[in-house]
Parts: C-alpha cells; structure tokens; sequence
DNA sequence: CTTTCATTGAGCATCCTGCACAGATAGACC
DNA sequence: GGTCTATCTGTGCAGGATGCTCAATGAAAG
C-alpha cells in the first residue's frame, strides 16, 4: 500500500505517457522490464491503479454544460433517492456528505436549456426535499492525481 | 463529432475491458481491425477520448478522505486564488461555478484531522472570503461515463 | 451516374507481451 | 556471522499484437 518514489515515477510516467507499453516504461526508468511488470502488477492489486479506462470528455460527446447539485433528502430515503440518481444517464457522480445538504451530485446537460430537463428529473421524486444548483463556468483545476502522487512518494522515503 | 453506435460500443468496452488491444476489440465488436483503429484514431482527434491515463485511488494512496469546499472570492482576486489552489496537491479539481459560493473544489486527506490542516492551506490566502466544507461519506455513484454514452450514442442512430 | 468515404481483408516487418530462469543484492532475523 | 526472504536484474523464447500499406467492396451523397 506504501508509494515509493519508483512507483511515483511510474505513475507519473503513464499518467503523461498513458500509451506506452511496459518495456518503453522501464526504459525511461532505467529499470529492468521485469520490474515495471512487477510494480505494475502490484499497483493494480493493491488498488492504486483501478483501471486504465478511457478518459471521456463529456463535452466532445454533446453535454458542454457541467453542473454541481446538493441534495437535502427525506428522512429515510437515502437508498431510494440514490437508485433513482443511479439511474440518471446526466449524473456522473454521487456523494453523500456531512453539512448543509445530503447528497452531492455532479450532472452534465447538452445545454442550460437541457440543465432544467435534467434537473427536473433529479428533483422529480418524492425523496428529495430541497436541491441547490451550482453551474460549472470554468474549470480552472480538472481533475488529477499526479501532484497527490508526487507527494505520496516523497512521504515514503 | 457525433458518436454512432459503433462509437458507442467500443467505448464502453474499452470501459470495461481496458487492457484489451486494438485487435481484441474488434474480434469483440465483429469489426475489421483497420476499423477500430480508425475509429480509435477519430475518437481521439476529437477529443471525445482524452487519454488513458491510469485511474488512481487516492484512497489507497493513503488517502481517504474527500471533501467538497464551496469557496467565497474576493471581487478580483479569482486569478490569484486559482494559482494559489493549483498549487495545493490536496485539490484534485477546481471549478468556477455560478450560486452561492464562487469556486468549488474537490479535497482529499489523510484523516478527518489532516482535513483540517488541507482546508487551512486552502483558506490561508487573502482572496478568500468564506468557505464552507462538506465531508464525502459514501460515494454511491463513482465517477461514470457509460450511461452517457451509452444516451449519446442512441441519440445519433 | 459518379464521387466520396468508410469498411474490409490481407500482408508485412517490427516490436511487445507474458512467462520463466538464474544470479545478484539488500534487509530482517536468530 | 549465517540464513531466509524479497526484490531487482538480465536474458531468452514463442506467440501475438501493432502500425502501416494496399486494392476491392459497399453505401451514401451529390
């Protein structure tokens, strides 16, 4: 479970070079194949690496618009209000969270116009008491891992 | 631009099925090779397929908590406060949003207590009003695209 | 009807993968 | 010191995949 600084480099190394192979990885290391194979291998069962799945940007797919939710739910309804959520195409991500709301969740919409659409839909189910909108207008920070990395090696020696 | 329901389906076996190669998938797909490879090309040129960069969990980085914290900006400062939060390896993602708060961001810690020490980093810096935080509990729905494409794809025929 | 484009199937040389093995090195432990 | 375990290294091999090209087919568009 501990991040040594090889399995940083590693991390690294494919998260800016995601389609190079094993043998190309090792030698940008300077190790031997048979160690990238193995860290590799140990990364993906330990569960640091969960996939290699293609990233897919929403936007390229029709869906510009990206927005953030929060949820307050009735009592009790957790469960039903997360099935429901579930099974929103628009929802990409659901939370449950401590503070003023309950769930938090993050929607994309082919327009603002489509954004009512799909709100309607979150909202439309008799679980959720009160939601509050945030629009995403720019995304300055997208989503990444590879300072967390860098910090995590360096903690390990 | 648009997604067919070939798109459509090689992404979601690519989602599925990560480390399947170019010729796997199109014994998959009953498809020529040249296809997929095509396809693949043009789905990344444009963008739909950002990469396949190694999805990381900052839990088992040692990692485990996540929080969201809704930020309130000084009029003018929102420049400085983005390179402020970009330089914070704890911010896994910042967002410009409309609504109450001004900036929204995602957080992870080592600990509930950790947490505390990431949000004074956070909010040490003078452009910042205000913020309030809310702690991930569960994650009932993990960060998906499948469902979208699989929309995507229909819509187009 | 003609043009255009995507798909197909084939071939080729090169390269990579998964696996195995023995030797070297280092740390933990008695 | 001696021993054990774990890791890294360098090597080899067979099988398979990749990137590329080509001509032919089919279908949709003008």
């Amino acid at each position: 479970m501990a991040i040594d600084q090889l399995d940083g480099r590693l991390l690294r190394l494919l998260a800016e070079q995601p389609r190079i192979g094993v043998l190309e990885a090792s030698r940008r290391l300077g190790v031997a194949r048979g160690t990238v194979q193995a860290r590799l291998d140990r990364l993906q069962s330990t569960g640091v690496i969960r996939g290699f799945g293609p990233d897919v940007d929403p936007k390229a797919l029709g869906y510009p618009v990206t927005a953030f939710a929060t949820l307050e739910i009735k009592q009790g309804q957790g469960a039903d209000v997360r099935t429901h959520l579930a099974g929103v195409p628009e929802v990409l991500e659901l939370h449950t969270t401590t503070g003023h709301g309950d769930m938090l969740c993050r929607l994309v919409a082919r327009s603002n116009a489509d954004l009512q659409r799909v709100i309607d839909r979150v909202v439309g189910f008799e679980g959720i008491v009160r939601a509050s909108t945030a629009i995403v207008m720019e995304n300055p920070v997208p989503l990444r891992v590879v300072p967390l990395v860098r910090q995590a090696a360096a903690a390990e020696g």
